[in-house]
DNA sequence: GTCTATACATTGATAGAC
DNA sequence: GTCTATCAATGTATAGAC
């Protein structure tokens, strides 16, 4: 029986060894899926032999699984932080902008959730359909308030979510195709380049304004 | 040596087993990546034995290949008929519209290119540095005219473009998480109320607005 | 805990009967 | 053209020495 299955205490260098690996088996898995990454892959990555891996974890499919339930604790944080007492417009590009320092700082976690994603979320769909969808409709409803009381113009609050998962995770998930159009010199501010542009992007699309018959000249 | 290694002409009978075959292919790359998928599943999906996929293509590699030689001329298409001479903001919208309609009506060929990109476009990054880019830089400039006179507000032309694909893209590779979110008696008119949203969205961006230090009432 | 050796299944590709 | 049989390589997982 391996360490894994064990409910017994695990040492500091136990963890740290799992870490390790889990490190490794993150940069395989987000690459290639869960399929086409191989043990072999983690094994080299994390400079530790195939048997060593499966003595730390019982199956590749267990080092997947932990993965991806770490993932979903902290891909949901940054959703959860909008507030209704907060200033509507303030409270999107903030978040907004912490949805795009998750994709700069944690590309590898973006991109495994995009191949879970892309393979039909098959290991994921009852989180999605259970706290995704409660918490998104939590804040859906805090939007739809903010419209009602005039504070934002009138929009789709389901849509604007899904543009602003769509274009942060673009920036992980793209980031080859990114760097192939931008010019060397610009690549090293694209996300600070990113987070003006959303920021003007959303601010333009929220702010009430009057709607004027005639123009002003 | 095989049908396809053979430069003679091809009966309409084989072109068409070919396009069984990539049919099925694309259906199976487009889910599980190029490494995550076998040429078992491509045979079950076509309803033909292994051997047989085998006899109009060498090999599982050259399959793939012809999928994404065929993926990239249309996927460039719709981006090619931004024209200096239309009207700014129609232009745009045209153009998301183009997409969107793509990702409605070819998801698993967006899916196809997802996975590319995430695996580092070992494939197309050729493709990617180089009519992507040209291409890109093309329609940049002509966005930066556009705000030369005047004619739409001043924005990133690369992140413009980089939200629309993010956007439009993900209609199709994150269907299944949107199906998850939203009800499922607004899921038939997704792709309507999305193009509604967008309108507004890059509208409002780009609409020439008049600075004022004080407001208006 | 870590390694070598190996069992067993899957997979890409070929041979050869029909 | 299509099938059954099969091979070589790869991949998951285990056994057992150290």
């Amino acid at each position: 029986m391996s360490r894994s299955s064990s409910t017994k205490k695990i040492t500091r260098i136990q963890r740290e060894k799992m870490q390790i690996i889990l490190d490794a088996a993150l940069d395989i898995f987000s690459k290639h899926g869960f399929r086409g990454s191989t043990i072999d892959m983690i094994a080299e990555k994390a400079s530790l032999s195939k048997p060593n891996i499966l003595y730390y974890f019982d199956s590749k499919d267990e080092i997947h699984e932990m993965l991806l339930s770490n993932l979903l604790e902290t891909w949901l944080e940054p959703l959860k932080k909008i507030s209704p007492k907060g200033e509507p417009i303030t409270e999107i590009c903030c978040y907004v902008e912490r949805k795009l320092e998750m994709a700069r700082d944690y590309p590898k976690e973006s991109r495994l959730f995009a191949n879970e994603i892309l393979q039909g979320a098959p290991r994921i769909l009852h989180a999605l359909n259970g706290p995704l969808k409660k918490l998104t409709d939590e804040k859906t409803s805090i939007i739809n308030t903010w419209i009602s009381d005039g504070k934002i113009n009138s929009v789709d609050p389901y849509h604007l979510i899904f543009s602003i998962w769509a274009i942060t995770q673009h920036y992980a998930d793209f980031d080859v195709q990114i760097l192939a159009v931008i010019e060397k010199k610009n690549a090293q501010n694209r996300f600070d380049d990113a987070n003006k542009f959303l920021k003007e992007l959303f601010t333009r699309l929220l702010e009430p304004t009057i709607k004027l018959k005639e123009p002003l000249w």
